[in-house]
RNA sequence: GACUCACUAGCUCAGUAGGUAGAGCACAUGACUUUUAAUCAUGGUGUCCGGAGUUCGACCCUCCGGUGAGUCACCA
C-alpha cells in the first residue's frame, strides 16, 4: 500500500475514534447543484443551500480555504472560513482530502476575483476517499487505466462525462423518434438455440437446467419478424447483440444495435426513416445536422445520397458490371482491379458477386464520407432480402455508409418462405465449404414465413457507430462505458 | 492472427556508452482569513510490467511472457 493510502486509512480511523464515521452516514439533503447557482445567480445571491460533491482541488489560506466541489454537473468554489465554523471543526477539515465526497450548508456569494462560490456555514463528510485522485492537470491519459476504471476517468475527464450524458440523449431520442410513429418497443431473447440472422461468430454458453448449448443472440432479425406475422406492423429491439470477432477501434464483442420492422413498406421507406431519425437526433443533441468528425463536416440533413453498388464501382473504380456476364469475365476484372488480397475464397471460387463486392470494399467504400445509402446487394450475400422485380440476381438492400463505414444495413425483407428455404440451403453448402458465417436455418422461423408475413422493410443500425460521429468518438470504447477488456492476471 | 510502439512514484512525464533513478502535480510538516494550476519553506515517495539470459554490474542490451494502443487481416 502507497504512503498516500496508508495516510489516508489513518486520517480515517481518527474520524471513527471521534465518532465521525463518514461511513456511517446514511443521507444528505441536496437543495441544489452546482450548475443551478452558476447559471442563477442573481437569484441565488446570499440564498442558503445544500450541496455535496466530491472534493477536487482546495487552495488552503492558513485560517481559511478554498475547494473545488464537483457534483453531477461540474464544480463549484466553497469558501470556508475557521471563524465560521470553529477552530476544531476548522481542523478536522483540513484532514480531508481531495476526492472525498462532502456536504456543504452554506450561503450563496461571488468573491472579489468575481468567482461565485458558496460560504461554508455547516459541512459534513459523507465518503472518505481511500485513494487518490490522478493529477488535476493532465487528469488520467492511460487509455488501458481509462477503460478499466471509467469510474475515475469519468471524475476527472469531463469530456469523457459529456459524451456519455450525449449517448444516453441520443438512445432517449431514438427511442421518441419512433414511438411518436407508432413503433411497438419489443424484448426478444439474447439466449437462442440458433444464433441467425446474421454473419458473425456467436459466444456460445450452456444451459444447466434444459442441459442444452444456448447462444448469444447476433442479430434480432428473425424474432422481430416473427412478429410482424404476429401482426404487430411496427416493433424495434434496441440492445446488445454479441459477436464473437475481433476487436477494433469500430469493433467491441458485445454492442448495441437497434433493429425495426415496419410492415407494408419497403427499402425506400426506411431510407427515408434512418436519414429523418439520425438527422433529427442529431439537431436535438447538437443544435444542428452538421458534425465535426475527425476534423470533417458531415451533414446529417436528409435527404442522403442514394447510389447502387453497381454505379459506385462503375463510378470509382471505372468497371460497369451491368456489361459483366460470366464469373469467368468477372475474375478477369479482379485480376485486373488487383482484388486478389481483397477475395476470401480463391479467385476460381469467385462469382460475380462476390468480385463486385470487393471491388466495391476495395474502391469505393473509401468515398462515400457523407452519409450514403449504398443500394441492391447480389443476392448471394443478401439471404433475408427480397430480390429486385427486373434483376433477380439482385436485392433490394442498403447499407447505410458515413465516412467510409457501415453505420446500418436494410432490407426489402424476403416473405417467401419457398425462396428463403432455397436461401438457407445455399447458405447449409457454403457452411460446409468452411464459411464458419453462413447464416444458420431456423425452422420455427421457416413455419412464420409460412403463416405469412407481409411485405416488410427492415433496418439495423449500429447505435455505437451513431454516437461516434455524433460525439466526435475516435474509437467504439470512447462510446462504450466498459468495453471488453483482458483481466489483468496479476499473481 | 501478423506487425509496430508503449509500460519508470498515486497521476502526467523525463532519464542514462550499461554504474540501482528525477521533475511537476499529489502527499507530509510549517507559514498565510477572498484564493483559483494559490504562494513560500522543508521532506519522503519506487518490484523502473513479469521472468530468464548476457555482463563485474541491467530501467537501459538479448530472449520468453503479460497488458494496452495503432496499422493490417478478420468482421455488416
Amino acid at each position: 500500500m502507497s504512503e498516500q493510502q496508508q495516510i489516508r486509512r489513518e486520517k480515517l480511523e481518527k474520524l471513527k475514534e471521534m465518532g465521525r464515521n463518514p461511513f456511517e452516514v446514511l443521507k444528505y439533503d441536496v437543495t441544489h447543484h452546482t450548475d443551478d447557482i452558476k447559471d442563477n445567480f442573481d437569484e441565488m445571491d446570499g440564498k442558503d443551500v445544500a450541496i455535496a460533491g466530491r472534493i477536487m482541488s482546495y487552495r488552503d489560506m492558513g485560517k481559511a480555504s478554498f475547494c473545488d466541489i464537483q457534483d453531477r454537473n461540474g464544480r463549484l468554489q466553497v469558501y470556508i472560513k475557521m471563524d465560521e465554523i470553529g477552530e476544531e471543526e476548522y481542523e478536522i477539515f483540513k484532514t480531508y482530502d481531495i476526492g472525498d465526497i462532502v456536504g456543504i450548508k452554506g450561503f450563496v456569494f461571488r468573491t472579489r476575483r468575481g468567482e461565485i462560490s458558496v460560504h461554508v456555514k455547516e459541512l459534513k463528510l459523507l465518503c472518505k476517499a481511500l485513494q487518490p485522485l490522478p493529477e488535476k492537470w493532465h487528469g488520467l491519459k492511460d487509455p488501458d487505466l481509462r477503460y478499466r476504471q471509467r469510474y475515475v476517468d469519468l471524475i476527472v475527464n469531463p469530456d469523457v462525462r459529456e459524451t456519455f450524458i450525449k449517448r444516453t440523449k441520443i438512445i432517449a431520442g431514438i427511442r421518441r423518434f419512433l414511438d411518436d410513429r407508432g413503433y411497438l418497443e419489443v424484448e426478444t431473447p439474447i439466449l437462442s438455440t440458433i444464433a441467425s440472422g446474421a454473419a458473425a461468430r456467436p459466444f456460445q454458453t450452456h444451459s444447466n437446467a434444459l442441459d442444452i448449448d444456448l447462444y448469444l443472440r447476433i442479430a434480432t432479425e428473425l424474432y422481430l419478424k416473427r412478429l410482424i406475422v404476429g401482426g404487430f406492423e411496427k416493433v424495434y429491439d434496441m440492445g446488445k447483440n454479441f459477436r464473437n470477432e475481433g476487436i477494433d477501434i469500430r469493433h467491441n464483442p458485445e454492442f448495441t444495435m437497434i433493429e425495426l420492422y415496419e410492415a407494408y413498406t419497403d427499402y425506400h421507406g426506411m431510407m427515408e426513416l434512418m436519414e429523418n431519425m439520425i438527422a433529427t437526433v442529431c439537431k436535438e443533441v447538437n443544435g444542428t445536422t452538421k458534425v465535426m468528425y475527425q476534423g470533417v463536416e458531415i451533414d446529417f440533413a436528409p435527404p442522403w445520397n442514394r447510389i447502387t453498388m453497381m454505379d459506385a464501382v462503375k463510378q470509382y473504380a471505372g468497371i460497369d458490371f451491368k456489361e459483366v456476364n460470366t464469373d469467368e469475365e468477372a475474375r478477369e476484372i479482379a485480376v485486373r482491379l488487383k482484388l486478389q488480397d481483397e477475395l476470401k475464397k480463391k479467385l476460381k471460387d469467385c462469382t460475380k458477386a462476390d468480385i463486385l463486392n470487393a471491388a466495391f470494399e476495395a474502391y469505393a467504400e473509401k468515398h462515400l464520407i457523407q452519409p450514403t445509402f449504398l443500394m441492391d446487394y447480389p443476392v448471394e450475400i443478401s439471404p433475408l432480402t427480397k430480390r429486385k422485380n427486373d434483376d433477380p440476381t439482385m436485392t433490394e438492400r442498403f447499407e447505410a455508409f458515413v465516412f467510409g463505414r457501415e453505420v446500418g444495413n436494410a432490407y426489402s425483407e424476403l416473405n417467401d418462405p419457398i425462396d428463403q428455404r432455397e436461401r438457407f440451403d445455399q447458405q447449409a453448402k457454403e457452411k460446409e465449404l468452411g464459411d464458419d458465417e453462413a447464416y444458420e436455418m431456423d425452422e420455427d422461423f421457416m413455419n412464420s414465413l409460412e403463416i405469412g408475413m407481409p411485405p416488410t422493410g427492415g433496418l439495423g443500425i449500429g447505435i455505437d457507430r451513431v454516437i461516434m460521429f455524433l460525439t466526435d468518438s475516435y474509437s467504439i470504447r470512447d462510446v462504450i462505458l466498459f468495453p471488453t477488456m483482458k483481466p489483468i492476471d496479476n499473481k
